[in-house]
RNA sequence: GCACCCGUAGUUCAACUGGAUAGAAUAUCUGACUUCGGAUCAGAGGGUUGGGGGUUCGAAUCCCUUCGGGUGUACCA
């Protein structure tokens, strides 16, 4: 059992024994103690003054002292304030230690949950190239993926392409105008940067023929809407949905371009889907629920036909769901997505991963699911995460201050290969050795910064300051596990590497284990928060201490045989949850760098 | 206007969801065995948690108020 929960569970019983009160085990409050104080376990003890009738200090003694004798765990006790400190014995860590060493896949839980979530990620548009923002959503999507696998849960990675509408008959309608047949081959581009140069040179004419517009007496949202070119590819729109051959031809042709380009930045990025949904297939559905909803009185119509779900019910305006002319907004795919999603792979939840822009958006989806009596509805689940901001505010391509994905992805590895060739340390290895060993680097970097940081809060990038290999950083922790690896390299394989039963711990080998102790924890933390956050700052943490004992103590030098094998032991099984916890996070790690 | 989110060291982020003297990183300064890998480690300075009230044993966290920033409020996706 582990530690908390016979700690819990004897407290609980002297709770009964002391008092003669039944406090259930697992509302008993524990945390760690804090670094100043003696100790390794806390119990609150304020809760327990409204029946004890005694002080904080008094009651926690009473506790403590009945701790002691019915807790083989308990070496010894104080109390400070409320603050109960248990002291756990060394005897209880090294065992742990040897335990965990036998487990294959120490903190992931065992045991299937049972439940089927679809985790909803990336939705690229196949107009333009991805963008850091994407970056952060396809690392948020994937690594909570992964953590909830760690939890048991089976799950489905979803994504959906929005291949259709408007924005795509921009680029199409530019590319046929002053495309002069470019395609990926003739340019030398990725797919997606050919059709992303066309959205924006639509954008470009599109500004002019407003501002001719204008400038010739014309009103502002007046001349959006009359420009030549918005009605050129507003037709081109109803082409398209008319199934017009031509218009399909380009629109398909693009389109692989765009999905070729996209391909290599998945595969580089290393983020997989299970199930890839495309837009132009599903636009179309959920108008059937719509019909029948109309039925039963779920949706009610107005006179120019149009249909509406009144929403009162969560105090919200009424929305929209099919237009006069019969044609579906975006949310009426929503609703055939959910509805088609839950049925066909029977989910116990779906989350969404989207960005906090579109809060309301899946608050209406979600209340209009559950007006039409979907007994699933409340199982939805928006994650929502904040933009990445550059110092000047948001990226707009107009300012040309967009973060390309590729770019990025390029520049990190490049800075990758810089440091280490200016470090030295990879000089005998073999060139396409290091170049995998740059990517690593480079790519660990910039996945740990998109993940360390609360995925519910906008975070800022510097593009001048860029992004550090040095402090809390993935480099860092991929360092660590390095010099983790080369110990374990150099230490002689015919060595013995058991140890007894009583070793005496180092503060520092305590600090350690007690680190270890804690990652299944973690991994159910952030399974429950949905955050990749709490794993990374984790990770670190583990890092830093490992760090700091491989500074302070010696492991193969000097020591009594007994002793490096304990620490080489200790180091192994770092190095494993090291290991662990980053490709949870969706970051490799180097033997060396 | 209304709704929601966010204000924490110079900067970027934490804080076990109400617990102890608010922690890291970075930047700055100082130090580390003739190095088991210095992309490391140790130390120093740096804070009225935007301001003001309240709730209680206890508040960065909950409530009210005020100021500052962001997002949304589409028959766009």
């Amino acid at each position: 059992m582990e530690l908390e929960k016979i700690v819990q569970k004897t407290a609980s019983e002297g709770l009964k024994n002391l008092f003669d009160v039944v406090f259930p085990e697992d509302k008993i409050n524990l945390q760690k103690t804090r670094k100043d104080f003696d100790g390794d376990v806390t119990v609150l003890t304020f809760p327990f003054t409204s029946f004890s009738k005694k002080s904080p200090e008094e009651t926690g003694e009473m506790l403590g002292k009945y701790l002691l004798k019915h807790c083989d765990q308990v070496a010894d006790f104080n109390t400070v304030k409320g603050f109960l400190n248990l002291v756990i014995t060394d005897d209880y860590w090294v065992a742990f230690l040897a335990n965990i060493a036998k487990e294959d896949n120490y903190g992931h839980l065992s045991a299937p949950s049972g439940k089927i979530i679809m985790v909803e990620y990336s939705q690229p548009n196949t107009n333009k190239p991805l963008h850091l923002g994407h970056l952060r959503n396809n690392m948020l999507g994937y690594s909570l993926s992964n953590i909830l696998k760690a939890n048991g849960h089976e799950v489905i990675m979803a994504n959906i392409i929005n291949d259709r509408g408007i924005h795509i008959c921009k680029s199409m309608l530019a590319w046929q105008k002053w495309g002069d047949g470019e395609t990926p081959e003739s340019s030398g581009l990725k797919g997606d940067k050919v059709v992303g140069k066309y959205y924006v040179a639509f954008d470009k004419h599109y500004k002019e023929e407003i501002k001719e517009l204008v400038d010739g007496g014309m009103n502002e949202e007046e001349a959006a809407k009359k420009a030549p070119l918005i009605l050129e590819a507003q037709e081109m729109l109803q082409r398209w949905e008319a199934d017009d051959k031509e218009t399909r031809d380009l629109w398909e042709k693009m389109n692989s371009w765009v999905l070729a380009g996209f391909d290599v930045t998945y595969e580089n990025l290393g983020v997989t889907f299970d199930e890839v949904y495309y837009e132009s297939n599903t636009y179309i559905l959920g108008k059937d629920y719509v019909t029948e909803g109309l039925k039963n009185g779920t949706f009610y119509q107005k006179d120019d036909k149009s249909v509406w779900c009144d929403l009162s019910h969560d105090k919200m305006d009424p929305k929209l769901v099919l237009r006069a002319d019969g044609t579906s907004v975006y949310i009426t795919q929503d609703i055939g997505t959910a509805v088609q999603r839950f049925e066909e792979y029977n989910l116990d939840q779906q989350i969404y991963v989207v960005g906090d822009e579109q809060i309301h958006h899946f608050k209406v989806l979600f209340s209009i699911l559950k007006k039409m009596g979907y007994e699933w509805a409340g199982s939805n689940f928006h994650l929502s995460y904040g933009m990445v901001e550059l110092p000047s505010g948001k990226m707009k391509s107009r300012e040309g201050t967009i973060v390309d994905a590729d770019d990025i992805m390029a520049e990190m590895i490049q800075t990758a290969k810089e440091l280490s060739e200016e470090l030295g340390k990879l000089e005998e290895i073999e060139e396409q050795e290091k170049d995998r060993l740059y990517n690593l680097i480079g790519l660990g970097a910039l996945k740990y910064f998109l993940l360390k940081v609360d995925p519910k809060k906008k975070m800022l990038f510097d593009p001048k300051e860029s992004i550090d290999f040095a402090g809390n950083t993935g480099p860092f922790i991929q360092y660590t596990y390095t010099r983790i690896k080369s110990l374990l390299r150099k230490a002689e394989t015919d060595q013995n590497l058991t140890f007894s039963d009583e070793y005496d711990l180092e503060d520092k080998e305590r600090d350690l284990i007690k680190l270890l102790n804690e990652y299944p924890e973690v991994i159910k933390d952030a399974g429950e928060a949905l955050s990749p956050a709490l794993v990374a700052n984790y990770v670190y943490e583990l890092a830093k201490s490992f760090n700091n004992l491989y500074q302070a103590l010696s492991i193969l030098k000097d020591v009594d045989p007994e002793v490096t094998a304990f620490r080489l032991n200790l180091s192994s099984e770092t190095g494993k949850v090291i290991q662990s916890a980053m490709l949870l996070l969706g970051i490799e790690l180097p033997d060396r760098m």
